[in-house]
DNA sequence: GCCCTGTAGTTGCAATTGCAACTATGTCCC
DNA sequence: GGGACATAGTTGCAATTGCAACTACAGGGC
């Protein structure tokens, strides 16, 4: 190639994203087969799922799936009408939101991991 | 938390897709913050400029960047608006299309490439 | 109490994205 | 050669996204 063989980090690096990206684009395929929402949603969905509490500030759902807030909002609007998660009113700051995970999404959430996990395994297999 | 602990490849998994969107997000910020068009653009610069003839069919250059043909058109309709790459007709095949990077490309490419170092070093530091 | 500054969440707007439909061309088979 | 079928690239359209502006509330200094 033109360009000097660039360095093993560069390398490894770009690697990384590019499997990490087909392998998105496969889970995303694989949901949407099965009439599954988007891996958006399972994400929301599992990583409420992992805080003891089984809620969460929007603020800090958005920097735990690294996303802007402006999206958690929305993202939020549409799985709440699909009845997967609650919002309401933060009870020690008049100011926040906190969303908090309803049997419905924990239960969607269940239903979605086997694909999730299968694409995973076929990964590392 | 609630549900099981993970298994050490989902853990791992996880761990890579949050490391990887954090760091694609300051790069993205890095790039913007310098003037410099998104990530996208870099992506495709330098799949063209790792191809020894420094030219690839549209479709193939979608293959690697991991996005969708629709995607490449517009992108290489912006880049070949700002000169940073060229399409022709393909001369062997009279459906296809040629998408060659050209010099303005191949320096701008060079401009983007320390900051993006600079955030995979990060990642490895 | 009142102002000033900072933070939480939402919304307007423009840009990007993917899916599906479309056009044009190649390829195979008769 | 001519028709059926597959492939390359583009475009219509709807959905998602982020940035910046906005509203509402919190906290500190006076």
């Amino acid at each position: 190639m033109p360009v000097a063989t660039p360095d093993p980090r560069q390398r490894a690096w770009a690697r990384f994203v590019t499997a990490q990206a087909m392998l998105l684009e496969r889970i995303e395929a694989a949901f949407a087969e099965a009439d599954l929402p988007p891996l958006a949603w399972y994400d929301v969905l599992w990583i409420l799922e992992s805080e003891e509490k089984g809620w969460l500030r929007m603020a800090d759902l958005a920097r735990k799936a690294v996303i802007s807030r402006s999206n958690v909002t929305r993202l939020s609007d549409r799985m709440e009408q699909a009845g997967l998660v609650a919002r309401s009113d933060c009870p020690v700051d008049g100011r926040g939101t906190v969303c908090a995970l309803t049997a419905k999404g924990r239960a969607l959430r269940a239903k979605m991991w086997p694909l999730y996990k299968k694409q995973i395994e076929s990964l590392f297999g």
